[in-house]
DNA sequence: CCAATATAAATCGCACACGATTTAATCGCA
DNA sequence: TGCGATTAAATCGTGTGCGATTTATATTGG
């Protein structure tokens, strides 16, 4: 034999977490779309509807980005109303973020999107937090080297 | 009780896999950089290596990427020299996509990433593949509805 | 045979991701 | 106290993803 054959792709856990990555993309922005919202706008208002005022290095510790993605993403929900942005008094460096009424408000619409997407999940709650379990592992060993 | 608490992030089977998703990305890009490609090129190579000629479809068939995708994509990868592009003779409509000696000779460069990635990844080869075939299953349910 | 339809790529606009850099504010410590 | 190092956001350039449209080619039904 000359050399190894290279990896077969349905053999590739990068692969399996990427391309369900890309369907739950596209299941996403078919619920979201008519709100007005992408996928990392969604999580970044459940962040803050967990805790409001939080810091952007804070949200992106919680989402796994960085200001060079969130500053963006968070000025495009402070134009469409949904949240508000100031300077920290205690420390100008930092940004505060907040829900508007309007951000809050728009948690009510929201409330059906989980059922929405456990509908086309179409799995059962232990094999739901089984992956969980296991992909929040992989993504703690995968980070490590950073 | 006014309404249901809004979902939290660590409780979402999404958020699961799409920040593993950017841990991956991540850890690719690292392995990747040195060799001048990203991690959808990585892919799109490695289905090449497998069966050569594909069309555009083709690939986007095992990619579940689509033209607006890959047309880009697949670009790229020729401005590089990996790969060269043509249409069938048998149907003008599509376009073929072959290694080059380059990109052939790019699959010995690639052999050591398999293993440094799991390395980085760090799980038992049992946790591996029931997560790859929860995965797929997942996708599958996902993508049922488009 | 040929106009209506279908199909394959490509194109366009927008919103991520991220490495690298820049700007502004704070800290550390001599 | 002051100034070099650190930190927080922001900015910039490149490469995805994807909905919507366009272009070119092929198919098909009358």
């Amino acid at each position: 034999m000359e050399t190894n054959d290279p990896a077969r792709l349905d053999d590739m856990l990068c692969f399996a977490v990427y391309s369900t990555g890309l369907a739950f993309n596209r299941l996403y922005k078919r619920l979201l779309d008519q709100l007005g919202l992408t996928y990392p706008q969604y999580i970044a208002i459940l962040a803050l509807a967990q805790k409001d005022g939080q810091s952007v290095s804070e949200l992106g510790d919680q989402l796994f980005l960085e200001s060079n993605t969130l500053t963006p993403l968070i000025k495009r929900l402070e134009a469409a109303g949904l949240v508000s942005r100031r300077r920290d008094s205690a420390d100008e460096r930092v940004v505060r973020v907040d829900l508007t009424e309007r951000g809050r408000a728009l948690l009510a619409d929201l409330q059906c999107v989980p059922e929405e997407v456990a509908k086309a999940a179409g799995i059962t709650l232990d094999q739901l937090h089984a992956m969980q379990d296991g992909l929040a592992a992989l993504r703690t060993n995968l980070r490590a080297g950073e």
